[in-house]
DNA sequence: TGTTATGTACACCGCCCTGTGTGCTTACGG
DNA sequence: CCGTAAGCACACAGGGCGGTGTACATAACA
């Protein structure tokens, strides 16, 4: 108890500014990018004092990590936990999400820090592999003759469209669903009524 | 005269320092990223005093503009104007660069400059649009059905193999080309000896 | 020869960055 | 009520950054 080291549980006493911190990460990491954020400003938008964030996280190296490590909820198991989709549908609808998502914050991340070594990157690798291993299952799921290959493939449409969408500032993901159709259809050994409803019982 | 401008002709009597410049730029920025190399380290590894280098650039970002537009001619016009292969080939061959190209630095730039306004971040998406109008082409010169579809698809592959590449440290080419196999299959109605030689004399 | 553009050497400025040291305030829990 | 930990305000250190000022060297061309 004399511990506790302020870990998920958040605040025992105080009043929470771990939470807000990480909170006005999401946001201006997003915005600015991670270089082009000080941690004056990060520290202000979060109203906390900037010896209070130095004393959650060791440094802003800590701080980006476990900023990465908060994206999970909201964007992947959203799509595969879906039960009213066939397998099918669900690797489809993992495009159709360009309102948010401006870039994937793992690719900015990659590409800012640019240090393989660097924690952030190494989780941005593990999550990028664990997209692609979802992907997969689904794509067995759904019959796939190779799902690893459609995993894959689909997971680099997914990362492609969201650095092109960056590039051009323009939605890239209607492309990249389009193409994801196709790998599917060519994939999946003609299932029964394909996009109609769930598809047959896979035993 | 008196002005001369020290334009693309290069040094007038000098020495070339503004080359160095460049060359130093392509190899710095692509392994440390514009962010992380300073203006002193690029000048000591150009040979150049940083009182030229800023007589030849009026700022970074200027020299950083400047080093995008370096790489056109190694990239790009390599594959496009192979006449060796069919159109149908060369559209694959635009897949077939792994050694180098670690990470394509038009995406890296946008991303690290992160800012749509910037003149290296303009002349990133005029370039994207270039090599998918290319893409296009040759598409169209292969007799696709729709090659503007099919070359924005191409395009989104390679932008997608590139950056998955850089994230998870390991080549994505070779996905992407599977892919991109795929859809030329689908796109292009059965010409005549798809992949043998050089089909019909375009005229 | 001298002029002029080009390049050099080196110190310097102001800014912003990450990260600390110190002392003070607040609020929860016993 | 008091103790203790969480948080705060503020200033500052140390360093890298982009960019400049000054004085000097060199090479081409008239």
């Amino acid at each position: 108890m004399t511990e506790l080291e302020k870990g998920p549980t958040g605040r025992r006493r105080g009043r929470g500014a771990r939470e807000r911190i990480l909170s006005a990460s999401q946001q201006l990491f997003r915005e600015q990018g991670i270089n082009r954020t000080g941690m004056d400003q990060l520290c202000a938008a979060a109203e906390v004092s900037k010896r209070t964030a130095y004393q959650h996280f060791t440094g802003k190296d800590e701080l980006v990590a476990e900023y990465l490590r908060r994206f999970d909820p909201s964007v992947l198991s959203g799509v595969f936990d879906r039960t009213d989709l066939t397998p099918r549908e669900r690797l489809l609808a993992a495009f159709d999400m360009p309102p948010t998502t401006p870039l994937c914050p793992y690719i900015a991340a990659a590409v800012e820090l640019h240090d393989p070594q660097h924690p952030a990157s190494q989780y941005a690798r593990d999550y990028k592999k664990a997209v692609a291993a979802r992907l997969a299952d689904t794509a067995r799921e759904a019959g796939a003759a190779d799902p690893e290959q459609l995993g894959e493939q689909l997971a680099l449409l997914i990362d492609g469209a969201a650095a092109r969408t960056r590039v051009l500032n323009a939605d890239a993901f209607p492309t990249a669903a389009a193409i994801a159709a196709v790998l599917i259809n060519n994939a999946i050994p003609a299932t029964a009524s394909d996009d109609g409803q769930r598809e047959e019982t896979p035993s």
